[in-house]
RNA sequence: CGGGGUGUAGCAUAAUGGUAGUGUACGCGGUUUGGGACCGUGUGGCCCGGGUUCGAUUCCCGGCUCCCCGACCA
């Protein structure tokens, strides 16, 4: 009964390379589309008392994530598919500079966060340590600083060996005094961290000042490009200032003062006389603004790749510590903020680029058989040009409950069939963010929405 | 880490020193069907430990949990 509806998809879309058959067992392959009816998650009218956020809140309400913890979310199937679609365009934008990508282990080793000074609870705070049965202590990775540069030990000998760049999706985990506003600030999170590694000064700022642009792609195609600015901020042991990347966001934890003409933004704790007067702006040209930090990178010099011997033979034989830079994003941190920034009063509001499905199909009236077979052949078609939907195919749910539904959810379009849109032969398109709807026929709808279009 | 709260069914809540009622969700029957419909019926619950008491979900102590404010946030 379960594989129903996945043995139908079989059928009909066989052909398009959904489904790949091996003797007699179908499996599928993609999941560009999916009945609700077979979702295990269910939406909620009510939002657990101990959540505040409405980050948290909505996403619960939604059945994207659940909370294991503090600070500690489960993210379901459709949470999933969007930090899916997060980390694909971070992706995409950390390899136009050049990143490659790889994956760190999460358990670190004592010494050699001995050897930096940072293994001490006085000195970092949100140490998770654990030990080994075997003897000895390990930490669980809040940053990746110190083992990616060296393991780069190995690669690094030469100044020949150089520029590299490599970046991963990490799940950080640090022990917070105090876990808040949902999947914004946790204990353990989901993080892209990137760590380059230049041969001299001059390539060394070249590549930090190319990774500002490629942040705010990311930003721009996550649709918080506008909002977002390059923030200055408290700086490293090498530099006066690092970078942080800072959205508007009402429910942000962090205050920035922003000039929207000249392009300058600074974050509070840094807003000194000294400050201003270097970045050429007053106190009064500034509007303090409530923001959410998205991303920070931060130039280390040669000091960290000193601090751990990392040395490379530069042109004369001499041996010299290595550039480096680290640039950080918070995937499931930016999930939350898209979805504080674009919900309303109904519910989530996903941007394009990011929703688990782009269209949520609602059929009514499926106790009919004869609208049944129509919606299910709509939903074919839709998957047929390559367009990527939730259809709510549940034939107990009444009309109102799919609407508050699909509001709840998010999903940028929702197209209506029912015994209505069947005898006039056209759908209703509603778009969720403006509400507008349309009225398209079959092949206006395709040629908006089908593969070609939304490219 | 300092301060303040909280804990009753999957979720949201009420009352009570004599072991608990409602909404929602869920099961069943029926009427409904374009914005979370209705009728009937059923399943399901007092965070943990100790104390006071004839008796504790209730009062007291401790623990844990979760939330909020602050601090912290590489």
């Amino acid at each position: 009964m379960m594989f129903c509806g996945l043995y139908r998809e079989s059928i009909c879309l066989n052909h398009l390379h959904f489904t790949a058959t091996i003797g007699s067992i179908h499996y599928q392959q993609s999941f560009l589309f999916m009945r609700q009816s077979q979702l295990f998650t269910k939406t909620r009218k009510e939002a657990p008392i101990d959540e505040v956020a409405k980050n948290a809140q909505l996403l619960i309400r939604a059945g994207y994530i659940s909370k294991e913890m503090a600070g500690v979310y489960n993210y379901l199937p459709l949470g999933l598919r969007v930090v899916e679609r997060v980390k694909q365009i971070v992706r995409e934008e950390m390899n136009v500079v050049g990143g490659q990508e790889l994956l760190m282990s999460s358990m670190q080793r004592k010494e050699l966060w001995e050897s930096t000074g940072r293994w001490d609870d006085e000195i970092v705070d949100v140490w998770f340590k654990s030990s080994l049965k075997a003897g000895g202590e390990v930490g669980l990775g809040w940053s990746h600083e110190e083992p990616i540069g060296e393991m780069m030990k190995n690669y690094i000998t030469s100044y020949k060996d150089l520029p590299i760049s490599v970046y991963q999706f990490q799940t950080k985990l640090r022990n917070e005094l105090r876990a808040k506003s949902g999947i914004m600030r946790g204990r353990e999170f989901i993080m892209k961290d990137m760590y380059s590694f230049c041969v001299d000064e001059e390539s060394h700022l070249a590549y930090y000042e190319s990774t500002k642009p490629a942040y705010m792609r990311v930003f721009e195609r996550l649709g918080i490009g506008s909002d977002t600015y390059v923030t200055f901020a408290a700086g490293g042991a090498f530099t006066k200032f690092s970078h942080e990347f800072q959205t508007i966001c009402e429910t942000g934890e962090d205050v920035t003062y922003i000039n929207k003409e000249k392009g300058i933004a600074i974050n509070e704790e840094v807003l000194n006389d000294e400050t201003l007067e270097s970045l050429g702006v007053t106190r009064e040209e500034l509007i303090a603004t409530k923001t959410a930090e998205v991303g920070n990178i931060f130039n280390f010099g040669q000091q960290k790749a000193e601090d751990l011997g990392l040395l490379m033979k530069d042109k004369n034989g001499e041996n010299v510590p290595v550039w480096m830079g680290s640039y950080g994003i918070g995937v499931t941190r930016l999930v939350g903020v898209l979805v504080e920034k674009f919900a309303d009063e109904k519910g989530i509001v996903w941007p394009e680029s990011v929703a688990p499905f782009r269209m949520h199909l609602v059929g009514l009236n499926l106790d009919d058989t004869e609208i049944r077979d129509y919606a299910d052949g709509v939903y074919a078609m839709l998957g047929a040009a390559g367009i990527d939907v939730l259809y709510d195919d549940r034939v107990e749910a009444r009309p109102g409950e799919k609407f508050a539904d699909s509001d709840l959810l998010g999903m940028p379009y929702r197209v209506v069939v029912s015994r209505k849109t069947k005898d006039e032969g056209t759908f209703e398109v509603v778009t969720r963010r403006t509400g507008e709807t349309r009225h398209l026929t079959e092949g206006e709808l395709t040629a908006d929405f089908g593969t070609s279009a939304s490219a």
